[in-house]
RNA sequence: GCCUGGGUGGCGGAAUAGGUAGACGCAAGGGACUUAAAAUCCCUUGGGGCAUAGUCCCCGUACGAGUUCGAUUCUCGUCCCAGGCACCA
């Protein structure tokens, strides 16, 4: 051990023994109990950002945590290598998307060693592999031969800065996830994967996932959108056609006084040919058509349609309706037409009061008379039918009921199901994705690639083009191929596929990551999956986390797996955020580019001063972000660690704050100074760990701290990953082992007590091993054991009797307020403690003679006395 | 609008089955050491009150009620903040 503590010296030499001796390499153990730990893995983007430490940081706890108590776990990293922002680099740095990825993939895990995680490195994958998206093209086949997938001609999110479409998980609020620009509807062919199928079950099953934070859960339900109902056909006037409608509301049917179709309806145009109103409704469609869908969908826009010159007839009453189309219809929900019902849909009743359209009131609640009723709004609650013939005077939930069944009975209608979850559109128009394995043959039609010929791989000799558009479809030797079935010369399909296909499987390929027979070795996944603790941030609630679940259910169903949720615990970390610097002339500022005078702060530029903004989520734009790779330079991997986990929980946001690294620092030298002292003293001590009986009161003083605080640390880990509470409690151990350091005087030091400091000690070292695991090595090490071997180190019991001294104190309460505490024995009774508590003399300030109408006592914690 | 969280000192945050509110850290102040500074170590630190400076008193966990011997914790109502969904028929 040296004299000060330098992390940059001692770090780097721990994280090379670890990579020698193979310290986190899980090999497949039938006989002891495996943990799977995962952190999402990374898109390569070049550089480890703050997000990242921690959501590394608090895996890397919880892997070192679990390997401790005796689990053989498994936990590794990878790259999910896809997508476009390599494609987009490429075309600016005139580089090659695949040299790009790899380049900052080798960067990153250097990046990602130095801080010194506990990765099987041996497991590291990268989606852009050949080796890698062969399984997944070879999926897609098994897919497309179960009738899992297929292609369609519809309209689809398009967003034009990216060039590419997107699945309906991937436009937030109207806008690219990825580049936030408006999102277009375009009329597009397309693959898409049948999710809908699984949407009961992903729905169902969301109850059972005990493990996840119950606000993802009602992410993913919402996003899943179930609702109840009934489909009901409604026959257009004076044709053979029929419009089917899905409505929640089947009891509102007698008030269905309009129809209106999404303006993509296919019987939209069909209606109005031939119509006085042909001209207004072509006009209408194409104005629909070329408006993005956030400006069409926002809800304070004003409803908007045109009439058809076309009717349909109510079942329910066989009276006439006008057909409508407007701009609030979708043609993706339910079956892209509304029965609409003024009187009790919002939405509908303003669209017919802007239209002059009849407006019926079939529900009356009980407080309103029926022309009160939607009046002034529609009116939404339960009530009593009327205007609605048979079914008048009935309770609408019954009527819901029997209206249903006169449907079914009458051929009319059925009870039915609508989801707002869309099947999963895969394709992209892009270079840099899993090639789809598709043949376009003349003569056969969409044929798959043969097997043996997987990998279909992306040719490397590309023009990418500036402005996006597949360079695919441009590359001639990759589009020329033969039929597999009937040898004819034919094309090759061009799409790739989104890139979140590859994070759907890659933790099922850590399992055996260089398997060639198939997407994973079927012993290794029934050994190590599901993954036990799934950690990342809470962006992917819906997209990532429920494609995954689709595709174990996916794999479940092709006989590839035996369970169909992929993670049993899942850990959502919060944000990284920084208080933002704002200069009126020169906007956000960088630290360095303020300076701190007379206790303000101001820009170096202009000398105004900077106001000190709000804190927010870190961000290149707001100037607000910090650079880990300085601060492990500055502090070391250990302090930086320290920091991100004691900062706060880990479901909540962290604020940054240097000083409050420069704390983290300050206590890592405090325990380093400690066993420096120390170690030279009781090196050859053993360790106590004997009932404290036998101690003096100060060395047992120490020896319970210690064990109260194994056991605060474990049920910290445990219980709820609140490594800010765990590190605490260790921080008072060392304060009280700082405390007890006066009491050991040379005459005081004896083998007793040199062994209690030397447990304390050594406790203290293995505690925080997890958290920081580099000095605590060092210290292990000085300590006298191996080198090394803390890593695989037990984790310290504790001993129950060595958790709680003889005497507790209790707390006097006079009506319920504190007036007195007292220290009494642990083996007094609840009289005794009842006597002591009257007996003292502030209690009885307070009691001042009026009558004790009950005394409650609570065993070992307080006793209150009502008056 | 709906659905989730959340609101506690100057700040980050504790209080895990209703039982001492403010652990631990940061910041601030004071002291020790030093020629000095840094570092370190020790002490103080929610607000207010006092003829009795105490094992003292009053107030205090967004606000207002309630349940309870006792509420940061449970119930109802109100306000504010963050995130998600948002014309879904």
């Amino acid at each position: 051990m040296e004299q000060r503590y330098d992390p940059k010296s001692i770090e780097p030499g721990w994280q090379e023994i670890w990579e020698k001796t193979g310290a986190f390499e899980a090999e497949k153990d039938p006989l002891r109990e495996k943990y799977y730990l995962l952190e999402m893995f990374p898109y390569p983007s070049g550089r480890i950002h703050i997000g990242h430490v921690r959501n590394y940081t608090i895996g890397d706890v919880v892997a070192r945590y679990k390997r401790m108590c005796g689990y053989n776990v498994l936990h590794p990293m990878g790259w999910d290598a896809f997508g476009m922002p390599a494609e987009n680099a490429a075309i600016d740095n005139n580089t090659h998307p695949a040299k790009w990825t790899y380049e900052n993939i080798a960067a990153m895990r250097k990046q990602l060693k130095r801080l010194g995680f506990s990765y099987d490195w041996n497991r590291e994958l990268a989606t852009c592999d050949p080796q890698y998206y062969k399984w997944e093209q070879w999926l897609f086949i098994k897919m497309y031969e179960k009738g899992m997938v297929y292609r369609k001609e519809s309209y689809v999110n398009w967003c034009e800065t990216c060039r590419t479409v997107l699945a309906n998980e991937q436009v937030e609020s109207g806008n690219c996830w990825r580049c936030g620009m408006p999102v277009k509807q375009k009329k597009l062919w397309g693959w898409f994967f049948k999710i809908t199928d699984y949407a009961e079950d992903l729905l169902k099953n969301c109850d059972r996932l005990s493990g996840w934070p119950e606000k993802v859960l009602t992410m993913q339900k919402n996003w899943i959108g179930k609702s109840t109902g009934a489909q009901i056909e409604f026959p257009v006037y004076q044709t053979n056609e029929s419009i089917s409608v899905f409505t929640t509301r089947p009891d509102t049917i007698y008030g269905a006084t309009f129809m209106v179709l999404a303006p993509e309806h296919p019987l939209v145009k069909q209606l109005a040919a031939g119509t006085e109103q042909e001209k207004n409704v072509t006009e209408f469609v194409e104005q629909m058509a070329r408006e993005n869908r956030t400006d069409r969908m926002t809800e304070d826009r004003e409803k908007e349609g045109v009439f058809l010159g076309a009717w349909c007839i109510n079942p329910a009453n066989e009276k006439p309706i006008p057909i409508y189309t407007a701009n609030f219809a979708l043609m993706e929900y339910g079956t892209g037409a509304v029965m609409s019902v003024p009187a009790h849909d919002q939405r509908d009743f303003e669209f017919a009061g802007k239209y002059g359209i009849d407006i019926i009131t079939v529900i009356q609640p009980r407080e309103l008379s029926a022309e009160e009723t939607a009046r002034d709004q529609a009116y939404t609650g339960d009530g009593e039918m009327l205007n609605s013939g048979p079914f008048d005077g009935l309770h609408n939930r019954q009527a819901y009921e029997e209206l249903i069944a006169w449907f079914e009975k009458h051929g009319i209608g059925k009870r039915t199901t609508s989801y707002r979850l869309r099947d999963w559109g895969i394709s992209r128009q892009r270079y840099w994705g899993t090639p789809v394995p598709m043949i376009h043959c003349p003569e056969c039609g969409i044929v798959p690639v043969n097997e043996k010929d997987l990998p279909i791989v992306l040719p490397e000799d590309i023009d990418l083009l500036e402005g996006g558009g597949s360079p695919l479809a441009a590359h001639e030797e990759f589009i020329n191929t033969k039929c597999p079935k009937c040898n004819t010369p034919a094309r090759r399909e061009t799409d790739t596929m989104d890139t979140f296909v590859e994070s759907s499987w890659y933790f099922e390929r850590y399992c055996s990551p260089n398997y060639d027979k198939g997407m994973f070795d079927p012993d290794a996944v029934d050994y190590w999956m599901p993954v036990d603790q799934y950690i990342g941030g809470v962006e992917h609630a819906v997209m990532h986390l429920l494609y995954s679940r689709y595709f174990t259910r996916i794999l479940k169903d092709l006989g590839l797996v035996n369970f169909e949720e992929p993670f049993t615990r899942l850990l959502t970390q919060g944000m990284v955020s920084k208080e933002t610097q704002h200069c009126q002339e020169h906007g956000y500022l960088y630290p360095e580019e303020t300076e701190n005078r007379d206790e303000s702060v101001f820009c170096k530029k202009c000398g105004r001063p900077v106001e000190i903004g709000r804190v927010e989520k870190m961000s290149k734009s707001k100037k607000n972000i910090i650079d880990p790779n300085q601060l492990v330079e500055h502090y070391g991997a250990d302090t930086v660690r320290l920091f991100c986990l004691f900062a706060s929980p880990p479901e909540r946001d962290l604020e940054w704050s240097e000083q409050g690294v420069e704390g983290g620092y300050r206590f890592l030298n405090r325990i380093w100074r400690l066993a420096e002292n120390w170690i030279p003293r009781l090196k050859d001590t053993p360790a106590y760990k004997d009932a404290p009986t036998d101690l003096d009161e100060e060395t047992r003083d120490l020896y319970i701290k210690t064990h109260q605080t194994i056991k605060k640390v474990t049920d910290d880990i445990e219980d709820r990953f609140h490594f800010n509470t765990a590190i605490s409690a260790v921080m008072e151990l060392v304060n009280t082992i700082y405390n007890s350091e006066s009491k050991i005087t040379p005459e005081a030091e004896n083998q007793q007590t040199l062994g209690v400091m030397r447990h304390a000690l050594e406790t203290a070292v293995l505690l925080l091993a997890p958290m920081v695991p580099h000095i605590t090595e060092e210290l292990w090490a000085g300590l006298g054991n191996k080198p090394g071997s803390l890593a695989k180190a037990s984790w310290p019991k504790y001993r129950q009797d060595a958790l709680t001294t003889d005497t507790r104190l209790i707390v006097i309460q006079v009506n319920g307020k504190l007036r007195a505490k007292f220290e009494a024995d642990s083996a007094a009774d609840e009289e005794a403690l009842k006597q002591r508590a009257l007996a003292d003399e502030n209690v009885e300030r307070f009691i001042g003679g009026k009558p004790i109408k009950k005394v409650i006592v609570v065993k070992d914690k307080l006793v209150n006395i009502v008056v």
